[in-house]
DNA sequence: ATGCCGAACTTCGTTCGA
């Protein structure tokens, strides 16, 4: 079972790409994040044209997740995160599709910082840590999989340059600690599991030629439970899609479960 | 210190992202 998680950076705008990308991966569950498309514009009939399943949280003009599945509906668990009803942001959708539980996150990006945008990715970060509890304390295959808007280290392994994002929100110690307590509830890293070193990046900035001289930075994480991380076999970066023309600005980011 | 890019709306500039 290979789950894919890829910010697309506005579905429409992207949609022939993604369509190739969906035939040439074949992943049996994607999530999607930044579909920059209201609920009533999101492409549903090409995508169940291309043999998925899909829901999807939308929201018009920025933000907006989605879930497929290849060959059946995944059944939505969740919409939205929970602890906040008056968070207007589309960033977070849960669905089971072959017994698997999946959670597509877009995390706030929290910049600048310090400010109202790094407070309120603080706050949606401890939100998150809290449904996180919840699904852990279920015991069953989960991944979190999405842009958590996070670099979790400063080694060129996690970014290309920690100085030249050391006042960037993504690397902030409260980012990083926030991080942290969620791995610590028991989560597994898994594109770190299987790649335990080793540069792997997710996200080239379109600006100052960031693609062309590898200025990249690992944010897109897949975070398996034990009873997800038992079954893990490989993980991934489909890096040649960031070279593209067209591309999002991240790549596809995925793990096999057995 | 800022813009460097790319996309969509607020639409021939502005806002957003990371």
């Amino acid at each position: 079972m290979k789950i894919a998680t890829f910010n697309v950076n506005g579905i429409r705008s992207r949609l022939p790409r993604f369509l190739e990308w969906l035939e040439e991966s074949q992943p049996d569950v994607a999530c999607l994040q930044e579909i920059k498309a209201a609920d009533e514009s999101f492409p549903e009939a090409e995508i169940r044209a291309a043999g998925y399943g899909v829901v999807w949280h939308g929201q018009k003009g920025f933000n907006g997740v989605a879930i497929l599945a290849r060959g059946s509906e995944p059944i939505e668990t969740q919409r939205g995160l929970p602890g906040d009803p008056d968070d207007s942001h589309s960033r977070y959708i849960e669905a089971e599709v072959n017994g698997v539980i999946v959670g597509s996150i877009y995390l706030p990006n929290g910049n600048p910082q310090p400010g109202p945008k790094f407070d309120y990715k603080i706050a949606w970060m401890e939100r998150l840590i809290a449904h996180a509890a919840n699904l852990f304390a279920g015991e069953r295959a989960v991944v979190l999989a999405g842009d958590y808007n996070v670099i979790p280290t400063d080694a060129r392994d996690d970014v290309f340059s920690a100085p030249a994002m050391a006042s960037d929100a993504l690397t902030q110690p409260q980012s990083r600690a926030a991080f942290r307590r969620l791995l610590h509830q028991g989560w597994t890293d898994g594109i770190r599991a299987r790649h335990p070193s080793g540069a792997i990046y997710t996200f080239w900035d379109y600006q100052a030629g960031c693609w062309a001289r590898d200025a990249g930075f690992r944010i897109d994480h897949l975070l398996l439970s034990p009873a997800a991380a038992d079954r893990l076999v490989d993980a991934g970066v489909d890096k040649a899609a960031r070279g593209k023309e067209k591309a999002s600005d991240h790549a596809p980011t995925w793990v096999t479960l057995g």
